[in-house]
DNA sequence: GATGAATGAGGGTTCATTCAT
DNA sequence: TATGAATGAACCCTCATTCAT
């Protein structure tokens, strides 16, 4: 027996989902609240009964995507005198969830791509888990634990190749001969990665 | 003295830079002929004048744009007898373009996002050219020169760090301080991925 | 303690007053059942529980004012005997209800600005009260109590200038110095309207 | 011969003249581009060409009219020296424009009823004119050459009465039995105008 | 070539109203 | 009664494109 709230939490969560897929194909103003209606399987007027404006479901999503990464991505400091332990984890997680919900790392994408306008709010929250993640790193190499790196360099580089598998998914199907609906070789994509991570640090067997 | 052959292709580059720049921001359909045309200088008119259509006008970019990249950076197996020197040299030219010429990496990470719909006459070319790479690695490997890789993989790496720079380059201006007219340190980008990538194959030191 | 049926007709009340302040500001076109109930304090669904339509509710609020008005403000003859009393006494009521009711004179002009549409009910009743007020004034002319006076239009001008204070209020409290909540100086006005209308009877000592 | 400018400013013409007539008869929020259109004998597409927005178009038509105004309206003080010519030319000049352009006076009732928002930048002129004509006035009663009067109403009822016959326009036809197209008695509004205010001024015989 | 004008389609959003709960 | 939801029409405005000049 589905409850009013249930029902009505339903539609948000659709909205929600089409508005994520819909953005990350075609950004902002690329994207008419007309293709939100339609992937979410209702009207356009029934969306604007929900949302307040395109401009600020298009925040509101930005906000729960940057939220959600805060607390997953970020190297997590739990057990952080293992390396290759924190790493390897760090790369497994964050591979998974690009392949599993490619659309938010491309909504990312595109936000970033266009300047980043509306991540004005969320900027500083963002550098606070770089900075600390970066002082980690630093005391893996202060304590000779890992090859000495650049913390921050190090960071971006993670995130670029791990969030390339979400944002270039289209080629990399192309070239892993693997069309849409069959799954990529995950284990394959996290293998080579960690290698490349761990291999910089000196860590590679 | 300028002819009025010379006029036309003014024209039809600065169309192509406000082209590249506008679809770069905000897509296909987030791009309106009006900005290309302020952008270019021009009246919406006379861009008509000049063009088929937008799609025309965004397919011809594109197919200059994965011309252009065939060209020059697919790991160019002029001397493959030197893995070191090659990477290392691709690194550097390929972030080079990338801090130079953002745009261009972001109109194909756009491209790539909605799905490569426009990609399908380039993509048997891509693959001509990543399969000759991949010989050239696996070559590689098979002589022991380089620690074991994914040849196919480590390709998309290097490509994801260096287009990162691009792609990203709010995010990283954000995080490495500098602001938009301060050029970003190319000199520690690339110093790290090129660290990066050599560390993989065992190169490093 | 209230019964159901005071608590509905406060609401209706609420509603008609609601009404009358929308729709003298923006018209009948121009004013939202939204900005009905929300001014009335009620759901837009329950206003339309208890109006059957926007338009019958302006029907509705026309006909009580024309109605109202029609038991107040024509000439009443009751002491017909003595001009200068009855004008005096029209002026100072008509005025005071400009200043105390302004919504409803300018939701009357409103709708005489409109071509009158939605009055040819109430024509037909308004002409007998001029035309009875026209007997009046005419008999005082030819009584020799007052000067000539073309009495249907002494009348229209006395409409004039009674309606101005409440019609073009935002005017003339920026003219008289007296903005929003300071009280216009109804004396004032009275005296200066009382003593245009007695002059041209020649009834000004 | 009509020449492009010419079919311009003939479209200006009347986009400008459908703007005032249908802003006159159900304001700026009840006013559709649609009717402006129509009214203009354009499509909608071709109106917003020409203009920037509805509210542009308003606050311009607004502009023009009580620039307009200024110039003709306020009491001439051409000749200060016969307060009797002055005030009846002025009554006289002033009817003539209400039954000429009665649109012209409802447009401008029509923004004074919603509180004058849009005139913030036309009170300080008005204001100017006002006093100037305060000012003359004064001087007839300080020169003993009228009764005295309180300049600043004796103003406002002037502009009441010569404003009723152009925004009253449908009563005054029906009580003076004149529909639509036949034409007001002009001379018989002006005649008993006139006497009401050179009466109140003991100029009457 | 260049430009002002025109247009039919579609953009985001609000509307008056109805209905189920 | 009251309210959240739904809807088709209409809102203002911009779009890509074409056409005369």
């Amino acid at each position: 027996m589905t409850t009013a709230k249930q029902r009505r939490e339903a539609i948000h969560d659709s909205i929600r989902d089409a508005a994520i897929s819909e953005f990350a194909r075609n950004g902002l103003s690329g994207t008419s609240t007309q293709a939100i209606a339609r992937t979410a399987g209702i009207t356009k007027a029934q969306l604007h009964y929900y949302i307040t404006s395109k401009e600020d479901l298009y925040q509101q999503v930005l906000g729960e995507i940057v939220t959600h990464w805060k607390e997953i991505f970020f190297l997590s400091a739990s057990c952080p005198d293992d390396p290759k332990a924190v790493i390897a984890d760090y790369v497994r997680r964050k591979i998974r969830h690009a392949l599993e919900h490619p659309e938010v790392a491309r909504f990312f994408a595109h936000e970033i791509a266009r300047g980043g306008l509306e991540m004005a709010a969320h900027w500083p929250a963002l550098r606070l888990s770089v900075d600390e993640a970066t002082a980690v790193i630093q005391g893996w190499v202060d304590a000779g634990r890992i090859r000495p790196v650049d913390p921050l360099l190090f960071q971006m580089n993670l995130w670029a190749v791990t969030q390339h598998y979400a944002e270039y998914e289209a080629q990399v199907r192309r070239l892993m001969d693997a069309p849409a609906p069959t799954p990529l070789n995950e284990a394959r994509i996290v293998e080579e990665a960690t290698a490349l991570f761990l291999g910089r640090c000196g860590l590679l067997d």
